[in-house]
RNA sequence: GCCUCGGUAGCUCAGCUGGUAGAGCAAGGGACUGAAAAUCCCUGUGUCGGUGGUUCAAGUCCACUCUGAGGCA
């Protein structure tokens, strides 16, 4: 039996997927699902550029706004689960998906035949597991290591983050996190809930390091000032995952008086660049993406119409991508001079 | 015009009494299994201002020269 079709457009932060994936929306008669986790929570509109109203031209978005700020649970597994449920409603009211964002482990989600645990985040044994850490530096890496030695052996100990989470898994539910299904490089795309068709785009380091200083003055000129000085004034845990995003976090410390503005500033611009760096490398690695390079001078126009045409190429699972000429060559052009 | 102190990585600088260079930041590459805009790992890219000299050997010493800052006239 065929598969449903899902439509994905990803790639890095500044790059213009949002003004892209509406034009295709309105041309594909589409709902669009966003993957992104900061447009996930409601209040955080500037900084995480969330499109406005009128900037969405009446095409419904879904997977924004759906989390609270002082919500500190959300999670990847929410929002599959979420995002999937959503896929089903626009399916059975006989519209097409497009699935657009940044958030590349989000985006893994939906392409990938990824199965979390059913395991949440437990505060009370995190706390317990660092303080343990601290008195013994190391000891979690070694105590993962002796209870799931393949999991251990992909992490580094310094990456704490992951490690507890591993141990985590492992005191819940005495199941090693390696022992749970995952094809994370999607070697198995069989087991997918839909078959995707991916479009990335990308487009010269220069160009969208400039673009990536102008967001943010625009974004400074469009009041992210005063969004941020709400937040601080709300009095919200600064260990938020909601805070710690772009802008947000370098902000806040401004607030806090532990930086000058204009250093807050410098920041979130270096931040981003590097953002847009690890969202390279992250979508580098999949070789379903076909590349769209829309670096300026380039129609957009035309842009949207080759990214329509290649997402209704019957190409046949794992087959060819189409663009071969160019597009397909790979996420970055060239790298920095 | 004279004197002093500088000129070493993209930036700020370190390099003892000669043995063809190294830190921080920036940058680049990578990982990614319920925090992912998070978290973590790896990497030095250099006509040591120029020319000539002394020396087996010069970033280091000498001469000249270009250049920056300050001081004295």
């Amino acid at each position: 039996m065929q598969k449903e079709e899902i439509y994905l457009l990803v790639g890095p932060t500044a790059v213009g997927k949002t003004d892209i994936s509406i034009q295709l929306a309105k041309r594909m008669n589409a709902d669009i699902i966003s993957a992104d986790s900061i447009q996930i929570y409601r209040g955080l509109d500037i900084g995480s550029a969330k499109p406005s109203m009128k900037e969405r031209e009446g095409i419904a978005h879904h997977m924004i706004d759906v989390a609270d700020i002082s919500d500190a649970t959300f999670s990847v597994a929410k929002y599959q689960e979420a995002a999937f449920a959503c896929i089903a409603d626009i399916h059975a009211r006989g519209k097409r998906a497009i699935v657009v964002g940044g958030s590349g482990l989000y985006i893994n989600a939906l392409t990938h035949p990824l199965h979390f645990t059913n395991i949440a985040g437990n505060d009370t044994l995190r706390k317990e597991l660092i303080a343990l850490e601290e008195e013994t530096p190391g000891i979690l890496h070694k105590n993962l290591s002796a209870a799931d030695p393949v999991t251990a052996a992909r992490l580094h100990p310094n990456d704490t983050k992951r490690v507890l989470r591993a141990l985590e898994v492992l005191k819940l539910s005495g199941k090693a996190l390696s022992a749970y299904e995952m094809d994370f490089v999607n070697t198995k795309q069989a087991e997918t809930r839909y078959r995707a068709k991916i479009a990335g785009l990308t487009m010269d380091r220069q160009t969208l390091y400039a673009r990536i200083e102008q967001r943010v003055d625009g974004m400074l000129e469009n009041g992210l000032l005063e969004e941020v000085e709400k937040l601080y004034n709300a009095e919200y845990s600064r260990s938020l995952p909601a805070l710690n995003g772009l802008g947000y976090k370098q902000l806040l410390r401004y607030y806090h008086q532990e930086t000058d503005k204009n250093s807050a500033i410098e920041d979130i611009k270096r931040e981003t660049r590097r953002f847009a760096k690890r969202q390279w490398t992250w979508f580098k690695r999949d070789a379903n993406i076909a590349w769209f390079d829309i670096t300026p001078p380039c129609e957009r126009e035309s842009i949207v119409e080759k990214i329509e045409t290649y997402f209704f190429t019957n190409d046949g699972e794992g087959d060819t991508k189409y663009g071969s000429e160019g597009e397909s060559a790979g996420p970055h052009t060239e790298p920095v001079a």
